[in-house]
DNA sequence: TGAAATGTTGGGGCG
DNA sequence: ACGCCCCAACATTTC
């Protein structure tokens, strides 16, 4: 048997892996590859973190089945030809990517593969629809999501998800070049990351325990509950979807297949409202594709001129840090240090506090994201800013600036979630743990709070703030015309 | 996937 | 009984 390389990047799975099961079908032998090139790094640390677990387990996924991974170092093009002619190969295949740079690097290394007398074939599997083949009527692309979630429930189910193979032939032992994941140095070097073990299970079946559990308890209340940042009531898969542990095609069909399993009213709706958000992740990956300047820059032009603080070291620092003195914002900015995740609603609160209230350019926000979230992915990390700070397409009117105390009032009323992350702030009744420079001076004594001693005070007037940034907003819009 | 300002309505207290 | 005011509750407009 010919052997063709498999090539993985982000999609470390085996089941509904169109690369891996077209070679096998084509009557290859699979030779699994993974190549870490330290220039193309286009992980945060979290991220890294998640990568060096989920290597290891799709490793030893491989392994079970008879097979193994070779792990490279350096630059794919180069590499994959020489493999090639090391192992004697005839093809390459692997699944596509659709970030701007991935894709010009695929592009070259497909030619580069090509010259060099290969077969190369790619398969599209870590999204619904190819994004070039998916708008509207006139082919353009959708910039507003309702009609293109619209779009995407008329056009039917996804593709129907492969099955992972039985058997894989053994590679050759030791494999030439092959170091092991530890050699990648993928863990960071300082261990904030030490709580993220017993929340995370990185890898295929980490993915599915997940999405099993997820089906099994929370999913019926989704509508409910998802906006409720102290239940666990989301999914949960966002990593496991960034690496591609899991498809979205394997979630669409396990949901719809959960909702018509159960003969309870309303679960179609609930499993659609959860699909929904499966569909915000498709439609910022087809905007990225189709506007591939906006990892870095404003979808809407207007913004380049918008007049953002430019002495915000201090503000930025003290949100990072979780120390806005604003209990919503500290607990979600400590929940994302701690855990590598936040809640998509505390998401917003803290990204609106960023960019509105303190005026801190939204890239800096994005940054930050970047390097602390386990589910850290440049689409869908630089299509949320934008979207929070008014730039982006279908963004949110720039005057709807979220009042936090109002949104921890309304989504974490009894503080809950606020206790859970400040504990410093766990003996404040509900009136006030959402805005503790509010509460009666012996009130705060008798739970144990000194502002600006053990708990900072609010670091901007939110209603100050406010008008701020609508002036700033004026601005901008005359500027223009 | 907002919030604040402004407008409207209707019940109840009260002279 | 009536008009007046207050204000909560809700709706609409504006940013």
């Amino acid at each position: 048997m010919t052997p063709a390389l498999i090539w993985f990047r982000r999609d470390l799975r085996l089941s509904d892996n169109p690369a891996l099961h077209n070679a096998l079908e084509r009557g290859y032998r699979a030779v699994p590859v993974y190549i870490h090139d330290p220039r193309s790094q286009a992980t945060g640390a979290a991220g890294d973190w998640w990568l060096h677990h989920s290597l290891t387990a799709l490793r030893e996924d491989l392994q079970r089945l008879g097979s193994d991974l070779a792990i490279l170092k350096g630059d794919s093009a180069t590499l994959l030809c020489s493999l090639a002619r090391q192992t004697g190969a005839g093809a390459v295949f692997w699944n596509r990517r659709y970030e701007p740079a991935a894709v010009a690097e695929d592009k070259n290394t497909k030619q580069a593969l090509r010259d060099a007398g290969l077969e190369v074939r790619s398969f599209g599997a870590a999204l619904l629809r190819e994004p070039w083949d998916f708008g509207k009527a006139d082919n353009s692309p959708y910039r507003v999501f309702t009609p293109f979630w619209k779009a995407l429930q008329k056009s039917g189910p996804p593709r129907h998800p492969l099955r992972a193979p039985r058997a894989l032939s053994p590679i050759a032992k030791p494999f030439p070049g092959s170091v092991s994941v530890e050699e990648l140095n993928l863990l960071p070097v300082i261990d904030w990351y030490r709580g993220f073990h017993d929340r995370w299970k990185p890898g295929e079946a980490g993915a599915w325990a997940k999405l099993r559990s997820f089906l099994d308890n929370a999913v019926k209340d989704y509508p409910e509950d998802r906006d409720r940042p102290a239940l666990p009531a989301t999914s949960r898969l966002s990593p496991h979807l960034h690496f591609g542990e899991i498809t979205p095609s394997q979630v669409w069909h396990s949901a719809l297949a959960w909702a018509t399993s159960e003969s309870e009213a309303g679960t179609v709706a609930a499993a659609e409202s959860f699909l929904r958000q499966i569909a915000w992740r498709e439609f910022s990956h087809h905007m990225l594709f189709h506007f591939p300047h906006t990892a870095e820059e404003p979808l809407d032009t207007r913004y380049r001129a918008f007049p953002w603080e430019t002495d915000y070291r201090g503000a930025l620092e003290a949100w990072q840090k979780g120390e806005t003195g604003i209990p919503i914002v500290d607990a979600g900015m400590r929940e994302l240090w701690t855990s590598g995740w936040m809640h998509n609603r505390v998401r917003m609160i803290c990204a609106s506090l960023l960019t509105k209230n303190l005026l801190v350019p939204w890239q800096q926000g994005a940054r930050w994201f970047w390097d602390t979230l386990v589910d850290a992915d440049l689409a869908n990390n630089s299509f949320g800013w934008q979207w929070t700070a008014g730039c982006g397409a279908d963004a949110a009117p720039y005057f709807r600036i979220f009042n936090p105390v109002a949104q921890g009032e309304r989504f974490d009323a009894d503080g809950s979630y606020v206790r859970r992350w400040l504990p410093e702030l766990k003996g404040l009744p509900a009136k006030w743990i959402h805005k503790p420079w509010e509460a009666p001076e012996e009130l705060l004594t008798s739970a144990g709070v000194i502002l600006d001693k053990n708990y900072p005070r609010a670091i901007v007037d939110l209603k100050r703030s406010r008008t701020r940034a609508l002036e700033a907003w004026e601005q901008v819009k005359r500027q223009r015309v």
